[in-house]
DNA sequence: TCAATATATTCTTTAAACAGAATATATCAA
DNA sequence: TTGATATATTCTGTTTAAAGAATATATTGA
């Protein structure tokens, strides 16, 4: 497997199966190598490669319990796509809608916080929300 | 260049030139091909062998205007990978009133303590594997 | 110590995907 | 029409990245 000293973000996400251990370990918290393994269904040094790539890349950190490695999901490179996203937020976003949801987030203030907000949109919006 | 029907959006991101072109198309809106040859400073083919994939993965998308190919910006599959990162906002959020809450009762810990704690990993700690 | 477990690494082979050069197609302008 | 412009496509060679098999390393437990 080739390897660069520190893959990109995007190319290191380019790859399925790296995305299904990356969702995996963002569902599940932190997980050893087998347990992604017989979750995922795939050969121990497929997942161990990919991890590795995944941890060169910064997307994942290790932690060494026993003989156990536990991967856990590492924030700042996903946040780095995720922000380079948003500089497109424009062509889906109008500021109309930006409007709308800081209204119906302080109406939901007012009134307490239901259970499960299916727009997760709601977050970002109010981190960058102005006008 | 092998090419898929559809290629899939993140690996269309995976190539640097190819964000080059979508930022380039963010920040000026629509462009001709040789607009964006003489802004990037790339050979005419490669550029749009490029904008090939891009518009085969739904990230572009084309106007004939003349003897020249308009291209723009399509919001739809940018917004995918924005909620696809989205996922793992709890990451770096720091509100995790709600999302805290259900990582604890998630946890039902069967494992030992971890040896090397990092950060803010020891408050969200679960079980690593079943085994 | 030895064996089992957990994970990483090193091969080899195969398949994409890229660049570059050459060429093809379509449209305008004279 | 002819030639110029704008863009796409095809071909070739090279690089890269993946899978799979085999093996290596580290750690625990008997």
């Amino acid at each position: 497997m080739a390897m660069p000293a520190y893959p990109d973000v995007f190319l290191a996400l380019a790859e399925p199966l790296r995305r299904e251990i990356l969702e995996l370990l963002g569902r599940r918290g932190r997980m050893g190598v087998t347990a992604i393994v017989e979750t995922l269904r795939r050969p121990q040094p497929t997942v161990s490669k990919h991890l590795g790539v995944l941890r060169r890349t910064g997307l994942v950190s290790v932690a060494k319990l026993g003989r156990q490695r536990v991967y856990a999901v590492e924030a700042a490179p996903l946040r780095a796509v995720h922000d380079w996203t948003l500089m497109f937020e424009r062509f889906w976003d109008h500021k109309l809608d930006r409007i709308q949801a800081r209204a119906e987030r302080a109406a939901r203030a007012d009134s307490g916080e239901p259970a499960a907000p299916t727009r997760r949109d709601i977050k970002r919006r109010e981190r960058d929300g102005r006008s």
